[in-house]
Order: structure tokens, then C-alpha cells, then sequence
DNA sequence: TTGACATATCGGGAAAAGTCGATATATCTT
DNA sequence: AAGATATATCGACTTTTCCCGATATGTCAA
């Protein structure tokens, strides 16, 4: 848990909103229903959502990642990835006691 | 609450260590404690234990400030910076249920 | 009111982050 | 094996942040 890592991956818009998008994947990426939403949501759906190019969405899920905000799991071609809600309730922990 | 304001202010190392020293201020400040610590830390104790210059240490306490994070009083020619535990409560909730 | 001291603000150079297009890698289909 | 598709990584450019020294502002004391 690296507090200054997490701080920096929150620390942008774009990623901001994409942990919060990830909060209601059926409501914000009805697209993906029919593949379910165990895995999370994957890149390009993100992508589309975000409008910035595949790259800078792909290097901001590797971000948040590194910061352990959210998972990614690897499914044939596509990359999945969904909010680490654990992560969420000890960073709230920290804030609130350690900070 | 700008938590993206907040989260940048969170975003710096130093800034990050001020705020730690200002939760135990006569620990961290044993030379403030003759003039008492209702007011909080003045600046110059502060710059003087994270040992950058005078307008780096005061950039980022406003910067800190705008954030909410801490409050400044000033008394005579001192300023005194306190931290702002509410939002620090305020902030620990956000990253619970609405981040 | 002048000088000393504390803090804030300004201007700038260096480092980091944001963002893109191009390319590499991995997987699937045929 | 070849082409298509999804994602990751690379190189470059722009914008922002870091951090400094110099200067301005505000306050106290003589």
C-alpha cells in the first residue's frame, strides 16, 4: 500500500472516472452485458467511454493497477479490469487514521 | 471538496510528511511548544524540518490549504497552519462510497 | 519611520506527467 | 501460416509540477 503511488494515480481526471465508471459497470458499459461482468470491463470499452487514444487509456489502467485500485485479468485477446474494492476500504482506513 | 484538488495535494512526498508532522505537533515541533500549539505550526518550523526553502515550504502549504486539508491563522507575522481533521473524516467517507 | 523578521508571490529552469501516433506482442480465426 | 483484432510499449512533443532565488508585503520593535 504506497500511499504516494495511490495518491498519484487519483491525482487525473480520465482516471478518476474511469474507478468510478468501474463502480456500475452495467450501467456505464451496457455494451459488454452479453460477456457479463465478472472479469470487469475491458480496455476498448474503456477506451470508447474515455475518448483519449488506446494508448493513454492501456498506460492509465497500468497506473491504476500499479497503485492496486484495480485488477486485470487476461481473457484470449482481451484484458479485463475491475475496481479492487479492498483496496478502496483500506485507503478509506488509511485516510482516516493514518494520513 | 475538489477531490481532484485533493488528491494532487496529496500527490508530493513532502507535502504528504507535512501533514503527518501536523498531527503530532509536540512531537514534531518540541520548539514551537512555548508558544502553544492551539494555532497549529507556524512556517518557518515547518520548512525548517523539511528542509527546502522558505517559498517551496509556503507554496505547498497553500497549496494544502486550497485543498482543505489544513487551515491558517495568522498572529502577528507568524502564520500558523493547522490540520483540518473534518475534512480528513469528509475524505476518508468519499474514498468509501463514492470514489 | 526605519530596520529586522516572517511569510507570500513571482519568474524561471529542470523534471515529471499527459497524450499522441507508430509499432510490437499476444491471441483468435480461417 | 496469415490476417484480424485487442492490448501493451515506445518515442516524441506539450503541459504541468517541482523547487529554487529574488523580491514584495505585512508586522513588530526601537
Amino acid at each position: 500500500m504506497d500511499q504516494l503511488e495511490i495518491f498519484k494515480a487519483l491525482s487525473n481526471k480520465t482516471r478518476l472516472q474511469i474507478l468510478q465508471w468501474l463502480k456500475e459497470p452495467e450501467l456505464n458499459f451496457p455494451d459488454q452485458e452479453k460477456y457479463g461482468f465478472d472479469n470487469g470491463v475491458c480496455v476498448g470499452q474503456i477506451q470508447h467511454k474515455a475518448g483519449l487514444t488506446q494508448s493513454t487509456v492501456s498506460e492509465y489502467l497500468t497506473i491504476i493497477q500499479r497503485a492496486g485500485l484495480v485488477t486485470s485479468t487476461r481473457v484470449g485477446q482481451w484484458t479485463y479490469y475491475k475496481r479492487n474494492e479492498e483496496a478502496f476500504a483500506a485507503l478509506s482506513k488509511l485516510v482516516e487514521s493514518e494520513l
